[in-house]
DNA sequence: AAATTAATTTAGATTTAACTAAAAATATTT
DNA sequence: AAATATTTTTAGTTAAATCTAAATTAATTT
């Protein structure tokens, strides 16, 4: 069983393991967490003697697949209780996180079996963030184009699949971001292009081939 | 500010308050807290300094007004979120106190009152006992005798107006005692007597007299 | 590749909240 | 009222989680 600052880090070394780093640094975590070097060091030799990271000297550090079991429960908890806050609640989305902060490390199972329940088994927080399942597993989002999409849908922006800079540009103009929430309203029969809405501002028409080259994911 | 710790021996010095004593001895608290008397004294120093008790050397210690609204407040958290594990989660009654436990040191005077409203306000908590309001005031019991009650109410003993020995003795043998949770099924019209069920068993009748020197309040 | 800079670790200190053992104060019994 | 027992406090330790300052290792520059 993790103390509360034990879950805290090793939090932070997940999010910061699934930013592509492999190997997560002293300075890194220390930073994230708002502490000094040598207070990450002693913590993350006694992670690593509870098996949840891989630590090596000078080495930086890896969570273990026990160790990434945890992170996704208590991830799994915080967003659940997101949920609860603002679809219950009524909280503002961007009101939630410290409270979901604290919220995230209250000890039941059953808790939150019921909790999951209360809610309706939710597949994302509020701000679109997918929601670990009871086995730690989260839930790979769909890709798909906006040209493939329905109308009526609402998106989030997750990649791009062109790196040309005359098309980053494009999208920049038009307003499209990686986050970006996107509601598809109608497709062009005849040349392919379509109407959507970003982040609830008034519509805009994109080319089949701009609809090709964004990937979205449901909400 | 007071640390979760603290708030846990407030708390504690509170509640054995409330059973009458003035003045909480260091071994009535170490008893309550499963701690040692040594620790006790610790931490009652250090409360003193903050103001929330007064505390004089072995004499034990006494809450201060403002150390009873504190006391109050995590009460109210503790009491609302009992509420919302039981009516919202579905959890039974007597499942919901260490989770409450946990979830009464959550920091958020706004996350209370969102809570409080979705709650639609409740006086009671599952256990019925009544929830501070948010000026730490607690809604002062009713007190009914039993003969003043309506066939149909659930209530619960909270003190007897007879200290005769033959009546607490007869009191005794038919059941009842301080808590006791009573329904009343009846009054009988012609002698005044009432017909009462404790704590679900089979109903008996007691006297109008009887009846006159048990006071109850709504459950 | 040597020198310099940056990152990391070690060593030792601090704070909080616990503990044990011994001393002191208070309460009870004879 | 002395003796005994109980309660409370004091003194000194421990563990967790932080810190600073110094030492060590790794990375970068010249």
């Amino acid at each position: 069983m993790l103390s509360l600052t034990e879950e805290n880090y090793l939090k932070a070394i997940y999010h910061l393991s699934n930013d592509g780093t492999k190997g997560v640094t002293t300075n890194m975590l220390a930073d994230q967490l708002s502490m000094r070097a040598a207070s990450v060091t002693d913590m993350i030799k006694k992670l690593a003697t509870k098996d949840v990271i891989s630590y090596e000297k000078y080495k930086g550090v890896n969570i273990t697949p026990a160790g990434k079991k945890i992170a996704l429960y208590i991830i799994r908890k915080h967003r659940l209780w997101e949920v609860f806050l603002v679809d219950k609640l009524k909280f503002q989305w961007d009101e939630v996180h410290d409270i979901a902060e604290q919220l995230e490390h209250i000890k039941s199972e059953l808790l939150i079996k019921r909790l999951d329940e209360f809610l309706d088994y939710p597949s994302v927080d509020p701000h679109g963030d997918p929601i670990p399942d009871e086995h730690g597993e989260l839930a790979v989002a769909k890709k798909l184009q906006i040209a493939e999409c329905l109308p009526g849908q609402l998106m989030q922006v997750i990649a791009v699949d062109n790196s040309d800079a005359q098309f980053l540009k494009h999208l920049d103009r038009i307003g499209i971001y990686l986050g970006a929430k996107v509601k598809v309203l109608e497709t062009v029969e005849f040349d392919g292009s379509v109407e959507i809405e970003i982040d609830r501002r008034p519509s805009v028409y994109i080319s089949k081939q701009t609809a090709e080259n964004i990937l979205v994911t449901e909400k």
